[in-house]
RNA sequence: CGCGAGGUAGAGCAGUCUGGUAGCUCGUCGGGCUCAUAACCCGGAGGUCGGAGGUUCAAAUCCCCCCCUCGCAA
């Protein structure tokens, strides 16, 4: 399998250990292409991606073009043999789609046809899924659309977050990855359309879907809350701070409240959806550092009985 | 030099404006009550108040510098 160059296109985590997975099955990575550094945090320290990172740490070539849609004939003339994506970030522009000899294939985080686009993970929890999974298609110019060549599902766990249903979806790419690649190499797969009735798309998590929607049921709060941590997080505003929701289980607790009301349960809080108990693990005040429901209301959230969060 | 909040006992916070005995809730330890308890009562231990310098009779508190954390923005 040496003798076939792949060229590698990813940005973040999920990307970074679909590489290691190519890498360390002896895969022929001769070169990764990642979105630019950027700048990252308060401070503005200019950061690489964890793709670029794996990449240099093994000595691969990195490519990183602001606009690819202009910028790719550099690409090109690397004479790849295919390309796998993952996550990379940027719309691929059909000339280069085009360029290698088996192709380009790209590793998506659901089944499609559903959730075709930046955010599959978060939002087969905020969408309620109870399966979700893995494709492996051909890269056409719409953006998730190509025939598919496998998938592979998974069970979304009531308790599963984001992050938590994220890392096994790395576990089940990387597994189907491994069992598809010699097909592809060797070209003999048979694609499957994608049924166009049937397609969802699941695009990135904008700033107002942060905030906790009170106007939605019980469970879709629940999974909404699950659905964004721990990040970004799902925020509610208290006492005009915000209040990120990290760690939230569902209760059969009744209380006939207002939305949003905070009440003290235990020792810890919760938070009435409803008229049923949310209770609340782990929160981040504004300002604050992460901790237990106990210890905030020990201290900031010692008056929050009865107030309302928004 | 982007804007803002914060660093006080093992944890989470109040106190800082208006300088003058180090406080609260939880945890922890000991005792009591109880059939029993994460409940309740009594008692104890535990802090160089992020760090350096300055003002002052006196600094957690006022002034200056540095370090670290978090929210926003990107």
């Amino acid at each position: 399998m040496n003798d076939v160059k792949i060229v590698f296109m990813g940005t973040p985590v999920f990307g970074k250990e679909i590489l290691r997975c190519l890498v360390e099955n002896s895969y022929n990575v001769i070169a990764v292409v990642s979105q630019p550094d950027k700048k990252v945090g308060r401070k503005q320290i200019i950061t690489p991606c964890p793709v670029k990172e794996y990449a240099v740490e093994n000595g691969i070539e990195v490519i990183q073009p602001i606009r690819i849609k202009k910028d790719f004939q550099n690409i090109v003339d690397l004479n790849a043999d295919l390309i796998v994506t993952c996550a990379y970030g940027q719309i691929i522009p059909d000339e280069l789609l085009k360029a290698p000899r088996l192709g380009c294939i790209n590793v998506h985080a659901s089944l499609l046809p559903k959730l075709r686009g930046g955010a599959p993970i978060q939002r087969s929890i905020m969408n309620g899924y109870e399966k979700t999974g893995i494709t492996i298609m051909e890269m056409v110019s719409k953006m998730d659309a190509g025939d598919m060549i496998s998938q592979k599902e998974i069970e979304i766990d009531i308790n599963d977050t984001y992050s938590s249903l994220h890392d096994k979806l790395i576990e089940v790419a990387t597994e189907l990855l491994i069992e598809t690649m010699p097909s592809i190499i060797a070209g003999g797969y048979n694609a499957v359309k994608q049924s166009e009735s049937e397609v969802t798309y699941g695009f990135n998590i904008t700033k107002e879907e942060e905030h906790i929607d009170l106007t939605k049921n019980y469970m879709q709060v629940y999974n909404q809350i699950r659905g964004l941590s721990d990040d970004p997080c799902c925020y509610g505003i208290v006492e005009g701070k915000k209040v990120k929701l990290h760690t939230v289980e569902t209760t059969d607790i009744y209380y006939e409240k207002e939305n949003g009301t905070i009440v003290f349960e235990g020792k810890g809080l919760g938070l009435i959806i409803d008229n049923r108990l949310l209770l609340i693990d782990k929160l981040q005040c504004e300002g604050r550092t992460l901790c237990d429901a106990v210890d905030v209301r020990n201290g900031v959230a010692r008056n929050w009985e009865g107030k309302v969060m928004c």
